[in-house]
DNA sequence: CTATTCTATTGGCAATCATCAATCTAACCT
DNA sequence: AGGTTAGATTGATGATTGCCAATAGAATAG
């Protein structure tokens, strides 16, 4: 059904593509694999650890201080981060204060979890 | 507890980068960037799908045949996944016979899945 | 042995990504 | 107004990644 040569008993110049279709679009395979592309750095993953595991806010400058890069890469995760819908800020001041959008998080991790079972 | 100075009420100068400690270390965060990073490529979703919902193993030219992508590229990202111990193959003759190691894959899911958790 | 086929590898190019110094903006204080 | 500070943005640089043409290797057929 999936193929019609078995699959050891092929000769040589045997057509062996006919029946296979990927499961996965091209286009739902770019959809699972940006879901996973903004959480793949280490950078971004501490950042929403922190602001994830805090009650409050978190200010851009205690988050510098724990991150092993510079000021303007945070500032360059934070918003890839906000562009991704995965936080927002609340600015006070001089300051901003980060936090998670815990349903968008939440949604994130539904969908991809339900995207990696459907892998097999 | 966590700030010294309430959020809100600091002064320009305050120090504010007291207690924070990030949940996830350098080297923590690398790996589950790894774990992720290997999943985060429309091609390698495509390929898993495929492997992973075929009850037999699937030969090269039918993955080559399915994807928008040449020859040498599709066997770069099978040397990826191989790499990542996601995948295993058997040759017959000519061809290659690609499969999930799906206790491998479940590992990886079972991580992942712990580790986003643990994001808050 | 020679020719052919399937897959892997090499090497090079283009595009994307990560980082930081320098600069800019907005808010604050005196 | 003038000086200072937090954070964003710009722009440049180096690293990484993705892709493919060409080539290499291994197995098969004649």
């Amino acid at each position: 059904m999936k193929d019609l040569i078995p699959l050891t008993e092929r000769k040589r110049g045997d057509r062996c593509c006919d029946a296979l279709v990927s499961p996965l679009t091209t286009a739902a395979a770019e959809a699972v694999s940006a879901d996973l592309a903004i959480l793949a750095h280490p950078i971004r993953l501490q950042i929403l650890a922190m602001l994830g595991t805090s009650a409050e806010p978190v200010c851009v400058c205690d988050l510098e201080a724990e991150l092993p890069v510079k000021q303007p890469t945070v500032s360059h995760h934070l918003r890839l981060l906000r562009e991704a819908g995965l936080i927002d800020y609340d600015k006070h001041g001089l300051w901003a204060y980060y936090y998670v959008r815990r349903e968008a998080l939440a949604a994130l991790r539904t969908r991809l979890a339900a995207q990696l079972t459907a892998l097999g």
